[in-house]
DNA sequence: CGGTATCCTCGGAGATACTG
DNA sequence: CAGTATCTCCGAGGATACCG
């Protein structure tokens, strides 16, 4: 996803919400302020260097903002900007549509014990010409 | 973006429309039916396997559906399913939310000749604690 | 504490060729 | 035409160490 392809601008939000972290970091985000660290201490299984450059990106996005205190030791907050926080409803709106266009097949297929992806390989339409 | 790490609905979607494709292909086929290689024309720069492994990565999360027809040469038809058309509003949505976020920022600072992603970063604030 | 630089590896994705 | 299999390679991303 390095340059873009179309002059869509869905594929401009993808390239900066793509991946695992970004809408994670504007989840951590929406409940206020948070530092640095906060943010390693969400989320545990991100390196230190990812960190640092889904948070440039986002900010060069104009959805997270940076506030540097000077002294020791260093101290930087992140906040989400106003448009970072329009995005929130979105992803929600997402999350939902999601949970739903899932949850209704597995509602569906009561007593089977969940064989979810497989199953709906099977419905693979054979038809003859 | 291999397994998940949060049990939020997010991080579920984003593991299926992360990336350059899916998007796009769900664009393309919301204009109606597909064949694989009307596909492969609408995105010429998509290798034959990445396309195949995109298709089946949306079949499988129920966002489009897979017609088969037997005979030669052989054919098969792409189409969005009911939650994938459910998509493509929430994906307009995005779209839109960029252009604006974005478009507001371009419409403010008129005359200077877009220096876009250095200047934001321009903007950190030093902060005297 | 927050950020950058360096090194290294492992898997995503392209190219190619083959099958039904 | 649509899909699979094999090989290859490049770069995203982890680990580590150092700076302000």
């Amino acid at each position: 996803m390095k340059q873009l392809i179309s002059q869509c601008p869905i594929e401009e939000v993808m390239q900066i919400l793509s991946g695992r972290w970004p809408t994670l970091l504007v989840y951590y985000l929406k409940d206020g302020t948070k530092r640095f660290s906060d943010l390693r201490r969400d989320n545990p299984t991100i390196s230190h260097k990812m960190l640092t450059l889904e948070l440039r990106k986002l900010e060069n996005a104009g959805i997270v903002s940076r506030a540097e205190f000077e002294g020791y030791p260093l101290r930087v907050e992140y906040d989400l900007t106003p448009a970072g926080l329009q995005l929130v409803p979105l992803l929600d709106a997402l999350g939902g549509w999601w949970e739903n266009a899932n949850g209704a097949a597995q509602v569906s297929v009561p007593p089977v014990k969940q064989p979810s992806s497989d199953r709906r390989r099977a419905l693979h339409r054979k038809i003859s010409s």
